[in-house]
DNA sequence: TGATGGGTTGATATTTTATAACAATCAGGG
DNA sequence: CCCTGATTGTTATAAAATATCAACCCATCA
């Protein structure tokens, strides 16, 4: 699988920075292991299940238990940090976790990369679609599956 | 819970005539299990998961295994006749069987209830942003969740 | 200082959701 | 009737997630 190449251990670095400044300004704790968690997550730079992250988090030490990771993940995803794929049973870094939002991804059925689409048009969308259904939105998941770019050629 | 009340056996029942009447076209086996899990979905006329439909199928005989669910529930979805809610991991019978489509779903987080759009603009929508991001569209899922009309009063 | 209490993590067990693998059965064409 | 492929039955297991209670950490305050 050929892609476009970043340094990826930069963009892990930023994102944990990112996470620590948020954590500070809302009076939350980024405790060293919510810290390892989101590390692991973002690691691979493609969806990754709670277990991997399981798998990955016990390497070198006594095995851990599931609601350790599964805790930390839902803090994660409660401050914005990541998003779980539903589609995958998977979890993804967030790419603006500045602004508490719903993810919308798009899925390669071959690569498995993942884009997040941070376009304001296809969230208003998404919300007057609500509303013309009667409903009160709340929030909405919408994961595209298709084949990217890089994978097409 | 309030809601609109119609006459839900005929619902069921014109559901399941549609089903036969598809899979005779199609040339696909419109089995008895087949038929019996799709009218368990249908009855119940919210989500329902694959255990639920487990337990309806098992009154009154031998408990079955879940793969006979499963499977019934894979071909159901295969022939558009059903379609997973990811977010719920359960199953809802869709109300527009002729045509082969992903769902998009509007589902209240008070009742449960869910309600699918099938409106082509929205679908429209997604697939432009699919191609935008340099995708092939394949499929999507979207689940909005709210509060319905009813449940607001 | 050290008691208290909230939040976090550890540990054990279990539940919920889904699939693998192989055997038995059934339905339609030769 | 017999063969073949599809369907269903059966047993076992995998994968994903949660319930529950104990231990720990640490800031606050009497």
């Amino acid at each position: 699988m050929l892609k476009h190449k970043h340094n990826h251990d930069e963009c892990i670095e930023s994102a944990l920075e990112a996470a620590q400044k948020i954590c500070e300004e809302r009076e939350t704790r980024f405790t060293p292991l919510r810290r390892r968690v989101l590390e692991l997550v973002w690691s691979k730079h493609q969806p990754i299940t709670a277990y991997e992250v399981l798998d990955l988090l016990s390497e070198g030490q006594k095995r851990v238990a599931p609601p350790t990771v599964y805790r930390a993940l839902d803090f994660l995803i409660e401050e914005g940090f990541v998003h779980r794929i539903e589609s995958l049973n998977a979890f993804v870094g967030c790419s603006d976790p500045e602004h508490k939002h719903q993810g919308h991804f798009m899925i390669c059925t071959k690569c498995s990369n993942v884009t997040e689409m941070n376009e304001k048009s296809l969230h208003d969308v998404i919300k007057k679609a609500a509303k013309e259904n009667g409903y009160t939105y709340e929030n909405s998941i919408l994961e595209i599956a298709g084949v990217c770019e890089n994978c097409r050629n």
